[in-house]
DNA sequence: ATTGTTCATTTTGTATGCAGAATACAAAAT
DNA sequence: ATTTTGTATTCTGCATACAAAATGAACAAT
């Protein structure tokens, strides 16, 4: 039976994940800003789902850590503080060193390729001074890296990580040299995947995550005193 | 106010976490195994609680990985392939080493004695061939380093971790020289973090779990080799 | 002006009801 | 005898009902 069309299975998501992949777009993408509350009633009617899923789909968040149930009083979208995004940004730059080795071992030529076709894409961005743009393709060309780890259970935590973070828009102003040198940074980076270096890739990646996290912290701290001022 | 009773603040802990911690404890200490059903009528009644809870309860183990939840079809309990276990057990040596050189930095003197007296109560199961007892305080000790590291993100995640893969119970039959060295390995450890040795910690907690898994996954090719015998 | 009290309203937590999907099992057909 | 089909039963997914808790407004007391 070699039939042309597809004969792909019907699946009917259940109405918890919808709503959960809904709401975690609306938090990350910035929409659902931290700290506000999360109105069942209201969310019910703009979702079109009853309050049994969409109370599931906190739980949900909630674990993943993207919202905070406060016994009797609902939910609210979780704040990000400075000391929980430089403790999580740690992490996530280890967990990128170690992926970065798998994905030395472990990576397709054509999946290298395919991260080095996002660098110039970068890298286009970057030259434009299009730094939303560049962004996006910044986060692409992490997450391709966990991904061809190969190591699903690193990827999984790592994506969570990332989507908690993301939300901070933390680099808002970065200063143009440190974009100068993380782009070189990037370049060093799929230079020593491309070459298989384990022992490289890991350093590189190790001090890129470092790089950002005290970029951030700086950020950081000159939003605050700005604030105080 | 140096109040001798507790004053500990009233918590009225809601019913869908008090089941999720339930189940997760059924599950990590394996007692609820791999792959089994978990029946929600049958959960109700010997939980006590209604199926809303326990429904929700089942979602936020199934972002903790440990159920898996079957479209129309109910949760089981969630596989630990060996793929899978190793893949979480080398993301864990990862972590644990940056917790290692956190803790290095930031534990007190304090904390590092607790550490200290765990490991000698583990020397102690060690001398007396007592491998139950051995484990539990080997578990304790690195669950106190990643603790110490004083990075919460990092310890959640490691947790979770450690419980997904604690139910595998792996090391049923560890050989005695890999055991001795284990041993060894942790006193190394902790003389490095006594002496606040950032840079060797991080490698001494790399190559003790490097080990632990190909010992794990030696353990688990024997496993697969007898049943396929 | 601040604090406390009462009560109506809103909102959350849990239980339950109902439709539909999956499973089990018996009857029919090959 | 084995596969296939039809039917009853069980179970899940979701909506809704109801009780407990929180919120807020109006008003009294300090």
């Amino acid at each position: 039976m070699n039939n042309s069309q597809e004969l792909t299975p019907i699946v009917r998501r259940p109405l918890h994940e919808e709503a959960a992949d809904r709401l975690r777009d609306l938090i990350v993408q910035g929409r659902l800003v931290a700290g506000i509350r999360l109105n069942e009633r209201l969310l019910t009617l703009q979702l079109g789902v009853s309050r049994t899923p969409l109370r599931e789909a906190f739980k949900v968040l909630a674990t993943e850590g993207l919202v905070e149930l406060l016994p009797n009083r609902g939910a609210i979208v979780s704040q990000m503080d400075p000391v929980r995004l430089a403790e999580t940004l740690a992490v996530m730059g280890a967990l990128e060193a170690l992926a970065g080795e798998f994905a030395c071992m472990n990576a397709t030529e054509a999946q290298i390729n395919e991260i080095r076709a996002l660098h110039y894409e970068m890298l286009a961005h970057h030259a434009r001074g299009d730094l939303a743009g560049y962004f996006k393709f910044n986060q692409a060309i992490h997450l391709k890296i966990v991904k061809y780890s190969g190591n699903a259970v690193l990827f999984n935590a790592y994506r969570q990580m990332n989507g908690n973070v993301r939300r901070a828009r933390y680099m808002a102003n970065l200063s143009q040299e440190r974009w100068d040198a993380a782009v070189r940074e990037h370049g060093a980076i799929l230079a020593a995947l491309s070459a298989r270096d384990v022992k490289r890739i890991k350093g590189l990646l190790s001090d890129h995550l470092a790089h950002k996290l005290s970029s951030v912290l700086a950020d950081l701290k000159t939003l605050s005193t700005r604030q105080a001022a």
